[in-house]
DNA sequence: CGAGGTATTGATGCCGGTCAAGCGTTGTGG
DNA sequence: CCACAACGCTTGACCGGCATCAATACCTCG
């Protein structure tokens, strides 16, 4: 593959995915001039909470996850970012230091745009701002599911949630893993528990062959069970 | 107060508290044309869950609750609107169903406003857009602190905080009890535990002399105390 | 092959959910 | 105006859920 193939945001495919697809041809071409592609280790740092962004993160390849440190000390995975996501994007729209810090959980590759490119289209391509705010409704909407099921619901059902929505969005791989491999500590962090008590629930889906392990990868093995205890069946 | 200076949104002085104040003098007059003003008496439900709007609801006076079942049958109350809030625009906005109940707190004048009158401003009018936009920005950074607070923190550092956003945003009366009295059962349905627990907690903080009550009114008195147990500290 | 990180298991005690009962308070009809 | 019903508030008792500390296996990388 061509190197100028894909270093032109005109011609990068994961625009498909994201607001970016409403943007026209000439604001594409401004983005392109102006990005810079960067490579970020697994485990580095994109941006941390309370920075002021300069810009927003278009993800190209690789998966990270947005948290947020609690008062007592202990992180939270609000989100877990792949290719076509863009990171920032609210705290420019906001004109505001971040909210959330965002970290590799894999190799990445991801673009920086200038928020200029972002700002000037906001205000003068009311098609790509709808795109922005109905993708902005989708992820409010989300968040209130998460914020009642982080009051409600116990460590087992959000864990068997947390499971199928690693399958259903990240996928398996072709031994049926899970194909993203988070560490047991990451994902009590997306669960919102302890490591220790999240390894003991994942142990007693195991017994209930619920799901299986190798090494630190997961498998789920009845996912009909796992949705029943979701909703509290 | 003459009723026509009431009953036009161009002279609406609700509107200075939310994005419809980037609205132009001819949309406002298209919206006063089509709005409908409802009376909706305590306890009243104001939409459902899973209902399709047809338009969206502007608070001109009283206080709802904005709640969803979980699974497991209890609810959780995501946010208290009054006065200036827009109710549904999140689903006016992604053409959806509701994601989330509401429901009057207090006796309530509404302003029914049909989609129509939000949809082709959001199309035509980029000042408009852009201020929805910004707004939805800022619930969502809330809505990812309230899912840490969820996540992480227990239940009494979720009351303190409760009880003193209650103060910030709602005040006190002119003995200094909260002006917005909650039941018991909404306090804890916003903390997000049950009733008997919630009780307890308060229990706690009045022999601690954080708080005092008086029926079911409720006064802060160390406010500094209880942000200290907020913090964790 | 050590060394440091990660996974797992045990033990312990507090936190929080639930059932049940008692105590106002309000409101409504006789 | 009282009686009683209905509802919300409060407290007790109980127990399972969850956090925390500590110790042990595992694993992976220099």
């Amino acid at each position: 593959m061509s190197k100028h193939e894909n270093s032109r945001c005109e011609n990068c495919i994961i625009r498909q995915m994201n607001s970016f697809k409403a943007l026209k041809k000439e604001e594409l071409k401004q983005m392109a001039d102006h990005k810079e592609t960067k490579v970020i280790k697994k485990g580095e740092i994109i941006f941390s909470e309370g920075e002021r962004l300069g810009g927003v993160f278009c993800v190209r390849n690789g998966i990270s996850k947005l948290s947020k440190m609690s008062d007592n000390g202990r992180d939270q995975i609000v989100k877990l970012a792949t290719k076509g996501e863009v990171l920032g994007h609210r705290s420019v729209i906001s004109s505001e230091a971040t909210n959330l810090s965002a970290t590799a959980l894999e190799d990445m590759e991801v673009c920086f745009i200038p928020k200029t490119h972002i700002e000037e289209p906001l205000q003068t391509n009311p098609v790509f701002t709808n795109a922005v705010l109905k993708h902005m409704a989708q992820e409010l909407k989300f968040a209130d599911d998460v914020i009642v099921n982080m009051a409600q619901k116990t460590v087992r059902q959000r864990l068997a949630e947390v499971l199928m929505y690693l399958e259903d969005n990240f996928g398996v791989d072709d031994e049926g893993y899970l194909y993203l491999q988070l560490s047991r500590a990451d994902v009590a962090d997306v669960v919102g528990t302890a490591t220790e008590l999240l390894i003991r629930t994942l142990t007693k889906f195991k017994k209930e062959d619920l799901v299986s392990t190798s090494g630190k990868r997961i498998k789920i093995e009845d996912k009909k069970a796992l949705y029943n205890i979701v909703e509290g069946i």
